[in-house]
DNA sequence: CTTCGTGCAAAGTGTTTGCAAGATT
DNA sequence: AATCTTGCAAACACTTTGCACGAAG
């Protein structure tokens, strides 16, 4: 979410292209960098901001780019409400999200908050989560208090 | 889930929609029973099922009433994992769901095991679960332990 | 008989695939 | 030069909409 990680990862993104004798291209490291810029993005989302920097980049690159990245382990997505995933950053900075029925926004918790319940389903039901793909829904405190937009 | 909760949910049908000016049809029966039946069922799983007992029921249809007898209360959805939302019986029987990445299987529980974790997103966040709409990820206990299918 | 509901066909989203032209190593 | 990638267009899957006919109250 830092330069730091960002940098971190674009580096990451050339060995493990390289690694498996697959290349590097502009379209790739556009992605990856939206993905990181952004935060929580559809693929819809992270086409719009790649577009800023080269108009020309297809849709279509852009879902076999996020395929292609999610399965090099760079990024991941999570299905919040209806339609569309929405990807973000894997790795390090692994977060639960709070989506907001109500405004739509999405909130990110540490899921160390989580653990223990995750750890509960383990032992009881030998289900283990997958902390980082989690996504709760309900009402944030923003739309709780009448601040309904 | 038992013959007594459908026949509760079946009466209550006809009386909100009575209530409302709405009509009961063959059609809103089927689906609320096709829903009650399968436990969970994407929009296809429902028409399929209902076009056991009535042929000619078109898939525009199962959408339409799907979203009706979510509005009346007596369903909800999830969105598990990709494609199609799932549908099952609002009300009473709350659950939460566990969808096992690696086989697809869908395994509920009872919603109690996580308030503790929803109160303290309450009061640390302000953020209120809707606990009938949790869906965890992850590797159910099958698959954790080698009979990968 | 009035109003609501359904089926059908068509239009909409969002996503995937086939293939030739273009880029990377 | 070899082969991986991309853009484009078409195909797909899922869902929604418009409208006239049919059904419920």
């Amino acid at each position: 979410m830092t330069n730091y990680d960002r940098t971190v990862s674009e580096s990451s993104l050339a060995e493990m292209l390289r690694s498996r004798g697959l290349r590097l291209t502009a379209q790739r490291q556009l992605v990856l960098q939206a993905v990181l810029d952004l935060g929580h993005a559809t693929p819809e989302q992270v086409h719009t901001a790649v577009r800023e920097v080269a108009a020309g980049v297809n849709i279509t690159t852009i879902y076999r780019t996020l395929e292609l990245l999610e399965r090099l382990g760079l990024v991941t997505h999570t299905h919040l409400s209806h339609g569309s995933p929405t990807y973000h950053a894997a790795g390090e900075h692994q977060h639960v999200h709070l989506v907001c029925r109500n405004c739509g926004g999405i909130d990110e918790i540490d899921p160390e908050l989580i653990r223990p319940f995750a750890d509960q389903l383990l032992a009881q039901r030998g289900f283990r989560v997958d902390i980082g793909h989690v996504s709760l829904f309900g009402v944030c405190g923003s739309c709780e208090n009448g601040d309904q937009e």
